[in-house]
DNA sequence: AATTAAATTTAGACAAATCTAAAAATTGAT
DNA sequence: ATCAATTTTTAGATTTGTCTAAATTTAATT
């Protein structure tokens, strides 16, 4: 497989490709910053090779195979997001743009190795879970902050939106995966948060509670 | 950078394009498993760029910044040769392979922490030298064993055939880097060497000791 | 059901990197 | 200095992945 083969597997995948849903030519066009017609070329190309379900004008779907590879390249992309974190110190703000080009390299026992050096992680610096080499999947049990009920707590162990930006002003505002969060109070005019972490207690929108997971159990 | 253009400089590095030499069209297709006429356009390509000296039917080298480029790409490699063996328990023959995708990662903070990680080291697993971040080169005050006179004695610290037959040979052998070796005998007939090794004396020929390095001092 | 709007596909083009076959330049041997 | 062999370059074609513009299909609206 190509790179760009694999990143088109990777792109339906997490547009929800998976499963029956038939994800639309333009969808997958604008999400990876490319025209339509490029993307018709390549189903049709994918389809052939037996990675993609497509009919004419219907849109497509992973096969069984074509789900196999997705899952592989982000077990390689998260695994590697974890090393540049665990072992090199780069910041979960960095991670993901060198992350796209170390999923595409091309050694089994690489993946394995590293696998081990990191002790088996089962998540990503975001919070988002590892598949395991025969393409598990263990999605977290966790819901919105925003969601959450008042006085109700739990711990963050996720983002919504891995954007740069967001990253680094939950940074700035030492909101890190792995704090336990209480939500003292919701601001019905703007649906605003006053929450309890690590001691302090503070306000954030909701457009940061509507993008940060918490785990509640 | 293109990979193929990255690749074309570091096969003209590696023929000895850095200095005066020009290298012929013939010489890097053969190296690079390629024809004649693609060498000759992608050289006129990367003269284009500044980064070969091409004038036609007379050869190439490397300018300043080939040159810089070319051991940018050597060094990373080589620092991904140490990382597989010494952080993920490659060995030494399988190595090369994963290194040749590798060194294609894009990221200067990536190498930087690598180099870190691995605690700045100054050889490959191949004895190799590894050129520092501004292309500094540290070549070994080294010889072929074959070379040695009788009864000198040196330490194993590098290959110049590097293919895993020969580097599997070593290994079966139990010859390593970093081992003692004492020639104790030259046969003229085929110019084996009887030498001891690590307790041992034995018998090798005259194609391994030509493709051993050892420092005397 | 007919018409319009939007999504999708087709047709034709292009850039990168390669190839084959033919032409041109260089080398080196008489 | 000439000629033949070798090396190198050119010309034209191919593959992959992309694009634009036009045609077609589907979806939505009257
Ligand atoms: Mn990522
Ligand atoms: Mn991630
Ligand atoms: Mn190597
Ligand atoms: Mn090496």
């Amino acid at each position: 497989m190509t790179r760009s083969e694999e990143n088109y597997l990777k792109t339906i995948f997490h547009l929800g490709g998976g499963r029956d849903a038939s994800i639309t030519t333009n969808a997958i066009a604008e999400q990876m910053e490319t025209k339509p017609s490029s993307v018709t070329d390549m189903a049709r190309k994918l389809a052939e090779k037996g990675l993609l379900h497509y009919k004419k004008y219907q849109g497509v779907s992973l096969t069984d195979l074509g789900t196999k590879k997705a899952l592989s390249i982000i077990r390689k992309h998260r695994l590697w997001e974890v090393f540049l974190v665990e072992k090199l110190d780069f910041t979960w703000d960095e991670v993901h743009e060198v992350a796209e080009q170390l999923e595409h390299i091309k050694s089994e026992k690489l993946i394995d190795k590293l696998d081990e050096l990191l002790d088996f992680p089962k998540y990503d610096p975001h919070g988002d879970p590892i598949p395991t080499k025969d393409g598990k999947f263990m999605e977290r049990d966790k819901k919105l902050l925003s969601e959450m009920p008042i006085s109700a707590s739990g711990v963050c162990v996720g983002v919504k939106d891995s954007s740069v930006p967001f990253l680094k002003f939950l940074d700035k505002n030492k909101i890190a995966l792995g704090n336990t969060i209480k939500v003292l109070e919701k601001e019905d005019f703007d649906q605003s948060l006053r929450i309890q972490m690590e001691g302090k207690d503070f306000r954030i929108s909701h457009q940061i509670a509507s993008n940060l997971y918490v785990k509640t159990e």
